[in-house]
DNA sequence: GCATTGACGAAGG
DNA sequence: CCCTTCGCCAATG
């Protein structure tokens, strides 16, 4: 099928968002392994300006499953308010300790792989 | 239209 | 091991 990386139909952004969107419940991702995913490994910064306008788009874009590489909840200042993002991971059973989560490992959703490249 | 910033991350010193 | 610089692309001043 050919579909190795997202088509560049779309900005940057909707790739982005269209990434986040296939996080799994309970799942976690990076902005650098999207980044990754869409061709631009170093273009984590972007993916994390993406979530910036998550919240204003539909479909809803699950932003509280993205972290960054240590797993750190750098996300959760923007959300309505500081503990929404831990609140809502914690609710799909991804635990929390310190704005970084757990056993990240366990936890994280690689596009790359799981998507099958 | 250029400079700065931004939910990041790798590489260099 | 800590700190600085660069790259990524888009939005803002």
């Amino acid at each position: 099928m050919a579909h190795k990386k997202a088509s560049k139909d779309y900005s940057f952004f909707e790739n982005v968002y269209g990434v986040v969107r296939k996080i799994p419940k309970g799942k976690v991702s990076t902005y650098g392994l999207i980044a990754n995913y869409l061709g631009s490994k170093q273009g984590a910064r972007m993916v994390g300006w993406a979530m910036n306008g998550a919240h204003q788009i539909k479909p809803k874009v699950p932003a509280h499953r993205v972290v960054n590489r240590n797993g750190l909840l750098t996300g959760k200042h923007h959300f309505e308010t500081d503990m929404a993002m831990q609140l809502a991971l914690e609710k799909e059973g991804v635990k929390i300790e310190n704005n970084c989560i757990v056993d990240l490992p366990k936890h994280l959703w690689d596009p790359n792989t799981a998507l099958n490249i």
